[in-house]
DNA sequence: CCGATTATGATAATTATTCTCACGTGAAAA
DNA sequence: TTTTCACGTGAGAATAATTATCATAATCGG
């Protein structure tokens, strides 16, 4: 149950807080942006404030419970943080998103960062590239 | 000469272009925003709007003579696109910024795209961790 | 030098996000 | 249950970063 994660982060188990993690659980988008979120919510007759969108937002991710990207194009998106970390590439033409994991790359990233005088806690690896997905292999070379 | 770099990539050669490239030139700070450029200039008492830093900025990197990087904490910089492609480490306590580049990482990368079915075009990779510069090593566990 | 074209500075407008605050609600205690 | 009150919420104002507008000014080929 939702409620339960909530609680288990320290957090009251409120309406608002059920819907947008209920809405993110629904796998239809796997990556959501706050607006997106907001929208979805209130087309489906929720009556919910932005401002509670983002403060929900932020809490979740202090929490561990979501993960925030920042992609070019200034589109911050939000996922739930299930399973295993991963990076992403992301389509510059159509916007598709899709998700990897590659020990190489993360062990390497440790390697470095110890080289260099740091010690590592984070890091956003994103590729953009044109995929050929249905969306987007009709569309080449055209406005 | 820096006019040289603006009329080969067809810019036309004004007083606020010069400005800026020479101020990214003289590497006090190779990783600079849209704001700090705009500071230094006025500071030193060049009469210069916002707006031309951004629009200068932005034709710049069109024309592939500086690169921009999102970092987290909402710092957007620019930085001359001089040697090779390199990604970033920046310590999360001072906001230095380091540089790196990693074959292994490089060739991953492309190896992924393809493999996912992307025309891999770009990617983003900055590191994030606490660093044991002159600013930060003192500074452990304390406000 | 001249004029068509393009750039610039000041400022208004946008966009994304955060803040403010009066009011509503969750949940621990009575 | 009812009470209590810290905490959460919605609406809209406030910020911050970036972009658009527009009248004026500078560039550069002729
Ligand atoms: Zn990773
Ligand atoms: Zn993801
Ligand atoms: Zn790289
Ligand atoms: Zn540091």
């Amino acid at each position: 149950m939702e409620s339960e994660e909530l609680r288990n982060v320290g957090l009251k188990v409120t309406t608002p807080r059920l819907k947008i993690l209920g809405l993110l659980e629904k796998a239809t988008a796997r990556h959501m942006t706050a607006e997106s979120i907001y929208r979805q919510l209130t087309e489906s007759g929720e009556v919910i404030g932005l401002a509670t969108v983002y403060r929900a937002l932020a809490q979740f991710e202090a929490a561990g419970l979501i993960t925030r990207h920042h992609f070019e194009g200034g589109q911050t998106v939000y996922e739930l943080e299930r399973g295993p970390h991963h990076d992403h590439i992301v389509c510059v033409r159509c916007g598709r998103v899709e998700e990897f994991y590659d020990k190489v790359i993360e062990d390497r990233q440790r390697e470095i960062a110890t080289k260099l005088g740091f010690n590592l806690s984070d890091h956003a690896l994103t590729l953009y590239g044109e995929c050929s997905g249905p969306d987007c292999a009709g569309k080449k070379k055209q406005g």
